[in-house]
DNA sequence: AAGTTAATTGACCCGTCAATCAAGAAAAAA
DNA sequence: TTTTTTCTTGATTGACGGGTCAATTAACTT
């Protein structure tokens, strides 16, 4: 049966496994073994390939943040104008990918991870970084030396909106989410206060 | 050793001792021993006073929602008018007291909390109706029909720059959050948009 | 064919932890 | 004083989980 060039192979499903099972379990109480088992091997094969159960978390933590940012680089690549280019961010931010339960579980679950794990806190803390750099570059040119400020708003209204769909187990709102924190931006703008 | 009287006194130690473990370890991995250690008695005694570690859990999470429910009703109690009252609600959220870093981290864990424990979802999900709620009585006066949809933006808002305090440990900044909210509450009431 | 390397696993060790229990110590009651 | 009730703990148990290892299988190399 051994294959060879198994590793990439092997470590991707245990990524996935392991987002997967973070997500059902809403929890980082998940054993290796029911992670090596969704991933179709056994735990001592996954010890194999990962130093250790912390190693895994930190992979697919990785992984996820891959993904967005992927996201997010190809959303802003198609954006005409620095508008377009805030609404970018904040639709990849609320892209499909990373609105499936198991993301937005893991999500939440990185979170406190990064609250003993300093290799989860140094990656959260990148991706925050990159998250307020791409709204201020867009909102540079429409709010001027407000740009900062409202891209640290902005940012914490994704999260928060975000935390919320994590609340609302079985109800996700995507529309919603994307529209609420538009609308923050398009009255920080300057047209709203239609009341 | 044995005084009478002793259950209230116990229960609230051990409530104590429950947040501020779940605090400093950062995360629900927390032993029953650790927590009645901190208390100053033994983890028999412990289990002798909660059916288990998750009722511990549970009663912290209340005490945590009373005393914000407490506070919340105080501010609001001396607000005068209705955007008074608004921001006696943000304040209140970012209050010392809800801003002491073993109760935002605590808060945190509530979350992961909710994912696994219907009674924990039913908690934070009644805290959630009060906040949304509170705002809403507020912002009818001030922006009628877009009440209950600015509500949950500040709602959603407030979560936000609190989970972005678990982030930034070590460096809290409650003035700072209460700026940002009020700031987007200025704005939605008509009033930003300066640039 | 013989030897090397990658892949893979079952069994095992060791530590930990929630929960239980029987028994002790002190106050209150009889 | 004796009895009862309240409080308290050390010791124990049973289960579980991370990590290691020796051994096996199959491919690739020479």
């Amino acid at each position: 049966m051994p294959k060879l060039g198994m590793e990439p192979i092997r470590k991707a499903a245990l990524v996935n496994a392991t987002i997967d099972e973070i997500g059902r379990a809403g929890s980082l109480d998940v054993t290796v073994s029911q992670i090596a088992k969704r991933a179709g091997m056994s735990s001592a094969l996954a010890h194999h390939y990962f130093r250790g159960k912390e190693a895994m978390f930190l992979a697919a933590m990785r992984h996820i943040l891959t993904l967005y940012g992927a996201e997010v680089r190809g959303a802003l690549a198609v954006a005409q104008g620095p508008e377009a280019r805030v609404q970018a961010v904040v639709r990849a931010s609320f892209s499909p990918a990373n609105f499936r339960r198991e993301v937005i579980g893991a999500w939440l679950n990185f979170y406190v991870m990064a609250q003993t794990m300093p290799e989860a806190a140094h990656l959260l803390d990148v991706y925050q970084r990159r998250l307020r750099s791409n709204l201020r570059h867009g909102l540079r040119p429409l709010v001027g030396p407000r740009a900062a400020a409202v891209a640290d708003t902005l940012a914490a209204l994704i999260d928060g909106v975000y935390l919320r769909q994590v609340l609302v187990r079985g109800k996700t709102d995507r529309a919603g989410a994307v529209e609420t924190v538009l609308g923050v931006l398009a009255t920080e703008l300057g047209r709203g206060a239609r009341a």
